[in-house]
DNA sequence: ATTTGTGTTGAA
DNA sequence: TCAACACAAATG
């Protein structure tokens, strides 16, 4: 203790490589100095310090602490300067980047100086990735990625009150135990939740969410040939986060105009709101209407009820 | 030998 | 949450 106080004291003022006592601090959220001049770059959650490695330059190293903050923190968060906006094709592009990796793989990126080149491999390889959307305030944004569309059927809208979910996306997004029925809260973007059963109809080698279907087709006034859009992403805490959206058949779009068309932003990037696979699905139209919060799902937590 | 990254503390 | 500080682990 005595002897820290009294090296404190005897070196006033600065160091730099002649005077290593005391380093300078940075001037940025995110930077401490290293005694050899170089600087790290460290962010926080949870009670626990995350290195994001060294940097020759102060700034590069405060620009790595903005790059993790926006992953971390959502993209609200308070940064030294970079702020990735939607509207902006640059910013949005990195912010599908983000969304696609997680906390680790960014962090292993920036401690290695590497994301800026798998930035730009990304960016080479999926030039015009129309397959994000973006669902939340100013303040909190999620970029949701494309899934699965699927096609309402007659029976989907019909007396057996459920969707049927085709093999192979249920299977590669939404796998299931041909015995569990799963719980699955849905959250719309009012913030009402719907909570829906997910399960495996043995009988019809299906899989199908039935329980709470029927309720949602009615209020939503969901129809045959409409399509059901399936979106994925990661709040701040990694935990997946679905979204299902629904596109309105072109010919009965005046008819049935949804509640929230207009809630959903026309700040936002129509163009990539809905790429690719959505014209492919004849849908011209459409609002992002459901999120849904898996958490039971993905925490493996699979409620068995058999009733 | 040097650099990176952690243990720890106290302030905000 | 955040950075200052000491110093240990990792790296060349």
């Amino acid at each position: 203790m005595n002897a820290n106080l009294q090296r404190q004291e005897s070196s006033e003022g600065f160091a730099s490589k002649e005077n290593p006592c005391k380093l300078k601090s940075s001037r940025y959220k995110g930077v401490v100095p290293q005694h050899n001049g170089r600087w790290g770059a460290q962010i926080y959650e949870c009670h626990r310090r995350i290195w994001l490695g060294t940097f020759a330059g102060e700034s590069e190293a405060a620009g790595v602490y903005d790059i993790a903050a926006q992953r971390f923190r959502g993209f609200g968060a308070t940064t030294n300067f970079k702020k990735l906006c939607k509207s902006d094709p640059e910013g949005a592009t990195e912010l599908s980047f983000l969304a696609a990796h997680s906390k680790e793989e960014i962090v292993r990126m920036l401690r290695h100086h590497t994301y800026d080149e798998e930035l730009r491999n990304s960016r080479r390889k999926n030039p015009l990735s129309g397959n994000t959307c973006w669902m939340g305030n100013s303040n909190r944004s999620h970029v949701f990625e494309f899934l699965f569309n699927k096609t309402v059927t007659p029976s989907d809208v019909g007396k057996l009150n459920r969707l049927v979910i085709p093999k192979q996306p249920a299977e590669k997004h939404f796998p299931i135990n041909k015995d569990d029925k799963i719980p699955i809260n849905f959250q719309d973007g009012n913030g009402k939740v719907w909570r829906f059963t997910y399960s495996y109809w043995g009988s019809s080698q299906s899989y199908v969410i039935t329980k709470g279907w029927r309720l949602f087709v009615k209020e939503k006034g969901i129809r045959e040939g409409d399509v059901v859009s399936f979106w994925s992403s990661s709040d701040c805490s990694d935990l997946k986060q679905y979204m299902i959206d629904i596109f309105h058949r072109p010919s009965r779009i005046d008819r049935c105009v949804p509640t929230s068309i207009e809630d959903h932003n026309h700040d936002q990037v129509p163009v990539r709101l809905f790429g690719v696979d959505i014209s492919r699905a004849e849908a011209t139209s459409s609002s992002p209407q459901f999120t849904m919060n898996s958490r039971i799902y993905n925490n493996g937590h699979l409620e068995k009820k058999s009733h």
